[in-house]
DNA sequence: GCCAGTTCGGTGATGCGTCAACTAGTCCGG
DNA sequence: CCGGACTAGTTGACGCATCACCGAACTGGC
């Protein structure tokens, strides 16, 4: 439990400054996919993890664990992308209360139409502007903030019997 | 338009770092915020914007302005703000298609209530998880990308007829 | 004065994200 | 086999955020 001292003015600059980053950052994303491919990020990201899985298919807890998404939200999102035919849901053999969540073909089109697109955005509007330091650093904070607010994360959601911990996956090189 | 070269896998690393950094962040301040003052951040810096104006008041578009939201969000906000009695909407006389937004006495007493904590949590949070070079790295980062894409977003708005481009507030001592 | 065009702010619909509560299936001890 | 504890996933309600659109009021040229 580090320092009392107050937060400084540059401070707050700095935090005012990094929340309008991300807010402008995800909304200007946001705005491409939808009008590239008509699909959000969330949609993106789901697609994304299904596709890299193992056969185009995963649990919808393993879909929560991988996106660092509660499973409520999943649901929600699988739902609406159900209904709009980029999913298809099928049941579990072998735990009659699990879910499969799929690719369908129009997903795998939109997916893949939108990869490179996305992928030069994130580039131009993010990587681009990161000069050569800045890369490391960022990398380094988000993985020590997120390693020291999940622990606290888990400790509120204790109380209500949320055990899972493993949240962060592979760093690789860090 | 800088390179056509794809992005790299770790570079995608630090992507899905970055933005799940940003959403556990987010995340935690709103729940601390919940649970401390019954408000939400969107609430707290409406809050803050009106207690830090003139005569703790500002017109709509103000506001928005100040806090680089679009009016229909404050709009928005400012009705559920309005009707837990945090704010007050009263008319404005030189301008009959004007509104201005004021604190309450509760709205008052709520932001002083919480300013100390949200402080320290963000403090506790954020800024304690940064090293040395990392502060100055993301404040680089954070307007350098702010500044590339604003443009960039009025290009599409001004389609629309969205004239405004003045998004960036004093960043001080740049 | 009058009318076109603009600006101020608000509304309704829709998607996103969380929480609390629930259903149904599994597991395990007796 | 029964019954309670646990787990997988869903649902409903609600607040957040954007978009498309609207109506009222201001403004400037005529």
């Amino acid at each position: 439990m580090p320092g009392l001292t107050e937060v400084s003015d540059e401070d707050w600059g700095l935090w005012r400054d990094f929340v309008a980053m991300h807010r402008h950052l995800a909304r200007e994303l946001d705005r491409r996919l939808q009008r590239d491919a008509a699909i959000s990020q969330a949609d993106f990201s789901v697609l994304l993890a299904l596709s890299e899985a193992p056969d185009r298919k995963l649990r919808t807890g393993e879909l929560a664990e991988l996106l660092a998404w509660e499973k409520s939200r999943v649901s929600h999102q699988v739902s609406r992308m159900e209904s709009r035919g980029l999913l298809e849901r099928t049941e579990c053999d072998t735990d009659a209360r699990g879910t499969w969540v799929g690719l369908t073909a129009e997903g795998r089109r939109i997916l893949l139409g939108s990869m490179r697109e996305h992928a030069a955005a994130i580039r131009t509007l993010f990587f681009d502007n990161l000069q050569q330091g800045e890369k490391a650093a960022i990398a380094g904070a988000s993985t020590r903030i997120i390693e020291h607010i999940n622990p606290v994360a888990c400790e509120i959601a204790d109380e209500k019997g949320m055990t899972g911990s493993r949240r962060l996956r592979r760093t690789s090189a860090a």
